[in-house]
DNA sequence: CGACGTCTTGATTAAGTTCAAAGTTTGTGG
DNA sequence: CCACAAACTTTGAACTTAATCAAGACGTCG
């Protein structure tokens, strides 16, 4: 069917100094609830370190028992799982303010694994954050069910264009989501394209699709205008087509949404 | 691509008496965690009513935007995304136990709809019963999000099949799934096949096949042994090459998990 | 330079879709 | 209990999309 090379190996990560949960880098993007005094220094109060990565490097292992809570606090990185011949399916890729981990639920087996696109830097958790973030407050537990119902519905998307849609519109569609998704993030709007990490296997991993049919309809949906990809950037030129290709809906800008 | 024909209208409902909390039917099942009183009052102050559905009813239409929040008492439901051509994606199938609804994050409009496959019976809670739930328990609260992560894996299962399984593989590993939760919540375990109400069409549009094609590999592994579907009722013939088709893993009994 | 990872393209093949048509089961009303 | 309609299942045949196979081009890094 459709094998992954094994991911690329490189050093291990230098140590860093550590950033405060009051001066997080993500705060300011005002893309998140405006959190109390008192929520910050819960959460800091559970962070234990920041770990800092190289791309490729693999976070979480399928099937690891012990893995910890992060956020992403910077860089691209994804979810996969991976069948025993070495299919591998991406489900969904992670950005800044990104929570990982909920899934692995207490104490048991990871069930997806989590490797980095790019250099990135995450903070770390202790193994009960989860529970300690819904007994010292319920906001923060509520945020946390939010997020964990919003990472669903990213995988629902994935699994609608996966499942029902052609080669072309799941490539529309997931350049349009990943466009808005990391315009979000950096603070000149789209003009001159996003930052664009994937490469056109990891494009592939995310679709079902092969490599070399991925690289086909990329280069189809390029040439007649619609997008292009040059330079770890992303550049939309005809969102309109791209749009109704994905035929895809809503466009309102994403409500805010909490950070942990 | 693929399109599905409208659900099949019936007449609505009669009125019911209600299950008190603590006589819910599920819970004896012991598949669930015991509740102290406090959290089964809290969940019965929350509960307003129940609703008793028949088959291919709408428990939640794609883009309500006031839906409440239901826990399924009775029967199976699933959850599906529409393409505007009438292509459908079923996300994942429901069975009682599940909660329903948490997804339409606050007030926002549904991303999916719900629909029943047979009679049905729900909870019906308040708007905000997800919200209360965390203030007044944090325990109830973290319930919560251990549900919907856990949802979130089964839809990261679904899509690691339509992406990178082929159909065989794919119809594998569904039967086996979808037979393991039906036989944990029926009393006599598999011996006698499982109560299975879902159409080849419902087959079909989970796995991101064709109606067609569903029609020709499910006869091939019925011809091969593997398993029979009859009379509404699915019995798994043999586990192990059903479990080899797939390439699952794990097959322990899941873990006792929160009912809300 | 050579090795490796990524991208690109053409040719061939296979898995799955679409089309068409019967056959079967189930529910309904007379 | 029968007749009929609707929904669901089954099969064959033609067609299409996407996978697989095979090479070559390009770029980066040691």
């Amino acid at each position: 069917m459709n094998p992954t090379p094994p991911p690329p190996p490189r050093a291990p990560p230098a140590p860093v100094p550590e950033t405060a949960c009051r001066d997080c880098p993500l705060r300011p993007l005002k893309l998140f609830h405006e959190p109390t005094g008192e929520e910050l220094e819960l959460v800091q109060s559970l962070k234990r370190r920041e770990r800092r990565l190289v791309p490729g490097e693999v976070l979480i292992h399928e099937g690891q028992t012990d893995a910890p809570l992060y956020t992403l606090l910077q860089g691209w990185a994804f979810r996969f799982k991976t069948l025993s011949d070495g299919r591998r399916q991406i489900l969904s890729f992670l950005l800044a303010g990104d929570f990982i981990g909920v899934q692995q639920k207490m104490g048991d087996a990871a069930a997806h694994g989590v490797e980095t696109l790019t250099d990135a830097l995450a903070c770390v958790f202790q193994r009960d954050a989860l529970w300690e973030l819904h007994r010292r407050s319920p906001m923060m537990g509520f945020n946390v069910t939010w997020l964990t119902a919003h990472e669903e519905s990213m995988v629902d998307d994935t699994l609608l264009s996966v499942g029902r849609r052609s080669a072309e519109e799941r490539i529309a569609s997931l350049l349009i989501l990943l466009f808005k998704r990391a315009g979000a993030l950096q603070l000149d709007a789209g003009a001159g394209g996003v930052a664009f990490p994937l490469t056109q296997q990891h494009i592939a991993d995310g679709l079902g699709l092969s490599l070399v049919h991925t690289n086909k309809t990329l280069r189809k949906l390029e040439r007649h205008g619609l997008h292009r990809i040059a330079e770890g950037r992303l550049y939309l030129r005809d969102v309109k087509a791209l749009a109704r290709l994905a035929d895809l809906y809503g466009d309102g800008r994403p409500p805010p949404r909490p950070l942990v």
